[in-house]
DNA sequence: GCGCCAAAAACTTGATCAAATTACCCCAGA
DNA sequence: TCTGGGGTAATTTGATCAAGTTTTTGGCGC
């Protein structure tokens, strides 16, 4: 019984149909999401249609989604690849996250119920147990979950849209770093923000999101190729 | 000779052969952008098909790509079309804008030399005639000109995807707006920001990006539908 | 090193199948 | 007889695939 990672996180307890280039997308969206899939290493079209076993045509529009997303880049001469990020483009992330989410992150302490903060504290024990064990992929998948539980209580379409975006620019290159430090490098900002949703503290949430944001883009730009 | 606005907008001097879906893409994204499809308005893939005279999957993968970008919206049963905003995505909008791109026109002021302001001088211009003309898609297409010029100079490619994607998103709406209430509500916040530009103060060119993005889009809010 | 040739991959199209919407018809009830 | 509703048929549209065409790449000989 095979199961990848990509495999479980796409994977919906309701087995409702979706169409073949939605599959494929949610699937490579997730291998690069969770680090499947390194900084620089080359898509192929006809790869896909070899390894998922679907026609062309929905691997092809997967692909352009994907590339509108950040997730994958067109290098010009019709090669796919996963981006490789600059410290220029690290920059960029931060502040784009920095903006974004601690927005995101005001708005869900004003909206929030303490039912939903449960289900968040409950992602948070899950991720710790991942950071225990050294368990990489797990790390990612639950601090994945975790914030875009988190986004999903602040009722923002636009604004997750845009931070869903920006996890898909650094997903690769997070997963780099994980594998090169491991991850006990990484102190846990999320008790700060979950206490602060408790206190219904918009600002004090956002500044515990701003550690956090600022942590991990510290972390990938010190594991940037030379 | 019939040269519709998109035409226009996406007719370049070099010939260069891009390929169908990517020619696809650039001509109803150049619709979307400068008003010539109507928020709600249904879009059908054998109907852009039979209008641009390509196969089906060029147009599918554009297709694609103008959904993840926020251009089109998928409503569920198979169907796409162009997004109505509700007053929350304005209000998400204008915090998304406000941040980025008054980012944008920062390391804009930074970094731009006489001559690229020079280039937005004359955009702005031509601009202006548009407004006295009562022009509108010559508004449109000159006041986007003006801000992609202005942002190539802050040399951000990140930033810079994420705000043509906010631009995607509203303007559908801001032609609405323009054709109820005409180019002469819009008082020219440009002028500012090119002097701010000169005189390398990026502060000054933030807060007049500022007033330049909450005057266009309190005019989108007022004009959404009942 | 330069250019030609073969193989592989991307691009495009047309055909086929499935799903959804629309049109239409028939019948019941007022 | 007229009207309205329900159900079925036809048309429209979306989804997928496979084949043909074009482009790029990489190797091989000169």
């Amino acid at each position: 019984m095979k199961s990848t990672l990509s495999e479980l996180a796409t994977s919906s307890t309701a087995p409702e149909k979706h169409p073949a280039h939605e599959v494929v997308y949610q699937r490579v969206r997730a291998q690069i999401l969770f680090g499947e899939l390194a900084p620089g290493q080359a898509i192929t079209i006809q790869g896909l249609v070899e390894a998922l076993g679907v026609g062309m045509t929905p691997v092809r529009e997967a692909i352009r989604r994907l590339i509108s997303d950040g997730a994958l880049m067109f290098q010009g001469n019709r090669r796919v690849s996963v981006p490789l990020l600059s410290l220029s483009d690290v920059n960029e992330l931060i502040y784009a996250r920095k903006s974004i989410e601690c927005e995101l992150v005001r708005r869900a302490a004003l909206r929030m119920n303490s039912t939903q903060i449960d289900k968040l504290e409950e992602i948070d024990l899950a991720l710790d147990s991942a950071i225990r064990d050294g368990d990489i992929p797990g790390y990612l998948v639950h601090n994945h979950a975790f914030h875009t539980t988190l986004y999903t209580g602040a009722h923002a379409p636009v604004l997750i849209d845009l931070a869903e975006r920006l996890w898909l620019r650094f997903g690769p290159s997070l997963r780099v770093v994980c594998g090169r430090f491991g991850t006990q490098s990484f102190p846990d900002r999320h008790k700060d923000i979950i206490e602060a949703l408790r206190r219904q503290d918009p600002e004090m949430a956002a500044l515990a999101m701003e550690r956090d944001v600022m942590q991990g883009m510290e972390q990938i730009a010190q594991g940037l190729p030379a």
